[in-house]
DNA sequence: CAAGAAACTGACCATTTGGTCAGGAATGGC
DNA sequence: GCCATTCCTGACCAAATGGTCAGTTTCTTG
């Protein structure tokens, strides 16, 4: 892995742990094995590492909004694949995810964050498209949100007490009823 | 109003807002008409100060976690009134909850959000001490942080499209039968 | 091998931050 | 009026941070 790459994998790792904040460049040059200065060359301002450090995962996103657009997600089946792709998107980029949860007030600095939000919000309209109102919207929202946020704590702050395989499912199958009345993807009663 | 309770006020105003680490005993003074050495009189360190600005909404949520403990959760009344008391404390403590949800990586500065973690986990066994298993766990933690994280976003970031009446409904309702299989309290559909 | 470009560094700087300190007003009981 | 306690302030300080800069090493390519 470039140094480039490792900046770049530091700095979410540390963000996502600390916050934007509380990480400074040196603790970033510190976790890469190379000088500050270096970080700055590779990067010039600390809010266009943390972009750049966010990009894949707002690409990502972005092109399974586009997707689920295209598609449709009319029938039950659409639903369930997009519940599937979604939840294992949050889960691989699940650092990402949490310094875009974690940092609302930053937006104003770094332009992904801003860039995030309004990717949240195009999925909002994707997924209310299909359903009724504003009520549907709001339990969109709820639910995303949630399994963000429970996803990231499980993980960052080593709650972890499903194995990850399992963890995965369950979540599937959170979003499927929750969100979209499509049917569970897996039992998981006793 | 006291100086003290408008420092108390404007810190947890400000670091709702912005974060607590963007949140300087500077800005505070300013939004409290004294001085900086005034905060630190008052609060001899900074981490004191959002410990007691949180204190109240813990309390608060103390109490509804030992009532509904006391009270139980079997009938579907219960469960109903619970979810309601639930949601409004939210709503009245949106912006020490605000700060919580995005503060995970505080916990070891600020006392308060430990304490707040905690109270959290006790919320979640309560709540999956009349459900089964691990599935209905995760099932209210997606819900209570989601419903937390939306209700903050949209208030904070001023991206409220609803009245603030409705809103409550719609999420005691949203509650209510994502979490605990209770009936919605509210007709939203059009 | 030479030379230019790219990668990298230590020393340095301005600014900001949490917090201290010595002392000045307000206040209340005697 | 007087004194003690509480409230409050400006000036100050050490530490940390983002970022600059002049210069060195390493890589590439003709």
């Amino acid at each position: 892995m470039s140094v480039r790459d490792q900046i770049l994998q530091a700095t979410l790792d540390l963000c996502a742990r600390r916050g934007i904040a509380a990480t400074s460049l040196q603790d970033i040059a510190d976790a890469s094995n190379c000088s500050k200065a270096n970080v700055v060359y590779h990067f010039s301002h600390k809010e266009e590492l943390i972009d750049e450090a966010l990009t894949p995962s707002l690409v990502a996103t972005e092109k399974l909004i586009e997707a689920a657009t295209q598609q449709g997600l009319a029938t039950d089946s659409d639903r369930v694949s997009f519940a599937q792709k979604l939840v294992e998107l949050l889960v691989n980029h699940r650092l990402a995810t949490h310094i875009v949860i974690t940092h609302p007030y930053f937006v104003d600095s770094v332009p992904g964050l801003k860039k995030a939000q309004s990717l949240m919000e195009r999925l909002a309209d994707l997924v209310s498209q299909y359903s009724e109102g504003e009520y549907d919207r709001l339990r969109f929202g709820i639910v995303i949100s949630g399994v963000t946020y429970t996803l990231v704590s499980a993980t960052i702050l080593e709650l972890q007490s499903v194995p990850e395989e399992e963890l995965r499912e369950m979540l599937t199958s959170a979003v499927s009823s929750m969100v979209m009345g499509a049917p569970a993807t897996t039992e998981v009663a006793p």
